[in-house]
DNA sequence: GATTGACTATACATTATGTATATCTAATTT
DNA sequence: AAATTAGATATACATAATGTATAGTCAATC
């Protein structure tokens, strides 16, 4: 005979205050640590309050677990204000509010750091924090090309998307932020964004000849 | 009586061939392999033709070994030639030339990006490779120093500093290398500089007011 | 009251770093 | 020639982490 199953409502509402507790507590472990090094799912388990196996039943391992913090990290961390930036008049404009708004979310959680760190000893976790990227990265494309004059080449539009990707990396944001606040480095990553896009309005002066 | 000990000219060349040999082995293991996250002292013996132990004798741990292969890369990167860049009697193109030099070094031997990785699970690891680096950014200041009009405030030429040492990082190298030869990164690099130059020497248009 | 879902307890397999001890071999000293 | 020494090896062990397997507990649901 087939086993019946059933949906729990108290289970159900259990089982994701337990999830919940366990991303909370992974979260905070990748803050206080000082290297992803010594992030393990036992670590985590114990400052939930929870087994092990039970981490193993909610996020299947440990990347599994990465991918949830990541993915709670951006969902409280500002992100939904893009929308906003991306429907002003002036795409500078919105270049100069899509800089603050990462510069903030990167400065947000130092978890963020920890898990961009995750990412060189797990290539597919690499790949999933590169595919959240992306939107970043559809992002500045899409201003590029309402900011490029018509005479701006693919190649320079091209060049001035990935350098303004770049800019507006994890990797950049952290290299500049030794000696500065969060409002300074958005003020140089905004300055160098500026210049970055001087070769698509004037394109008359090449920058290599 | 106190132990009589001597310097063997034979076996110390054979100590140096064989830790020559780890260190091939190592780099080798590196460009070939994935990630480093398969990059074990078990393999790179085995590749070396050597005992897991000899190469405990040769570098005392695994953070030993890849501080051995990172300065056997940068032996043999180019990076001799700053030096004359450095003299060059145009800092513009130097700075250019500075450029060259480090986007030859970090595309030359794909195991400096797994090293890079590295540093993200090893924080001594890391702060021995942030030593090296300060190399780059001495270079870098003392360019600015001599391209900064007299007018240049301390602050506009650190954001240059910082933000030119930020572009010729290797995460931006990597982050601008998809899609791009060595060259055409080296032209991008060049141009973002000569952007970051820009509020140095024409003081009169601030970034942001 | 029987069953099911989430969690637990315990054990095990695997892989890696790092340490300890004894042994082997060839180079060197006496 | 014999003793000694440096470098490498063989073997074993300690520790820690991920991941799997199996059985058991307890409250919610049928």
């Amino acid at each position: 005979m087939p086993p019946r199953s059933y949906v729990s409502p108290a289970r159900s509402a259990a089982a994701a205050e337990t999830r919940e507790r366990v991303i909370e507590a992974a979260s905070r472990t990748l803050r206080e640590g000082e290297s992803i090094a010594r992030f393990s799912l036992d670590t985590v388990a114990k400052a939930a309050g929870v087994t092990r196996l039970t981490v193993y039943n909610q996020f299947g391992s440990r990347r599994g677990l990465l991918e949830a913090v990541f993915d709670e990290i951006a969902r409280h961390g500002g992100l939904h204000q893009l929308a906003d930036a991306m429907a002003m008049a002036d795409p500078c404009a919105a270049l100069d509010r899509m800089v603050e708004i990462f510069c903030s979310f990167w400065s947000r959680d130092s978890a963020v750091g920890r898990l961009h760190d995750a990412m060189a000893t797990d290539p597919e976790f690499a790949e999933a924090v590169s595919e959240r990227n992306e939107r970043r990265r559809r992002a500045v494309t899409a201003l590029i090309d309402r900011i490029a004059g018509k005479t701006a080449s693919p190649q320079a539009r091209k060049d001035a998307v990935d350098l303004i990707f770049a800019l507006t990396s994890y990797p950049t944001f952290a290299s500049l932020s030794a000696g500065r606040s969060r409002d300074e480095v958005c003020r140089v990553v905004q300055g160098a964004c500026h210049a970055a896009l001087a070769p698509l309005i004037n394109p008359s002066s090449p920058r290599n000849g």
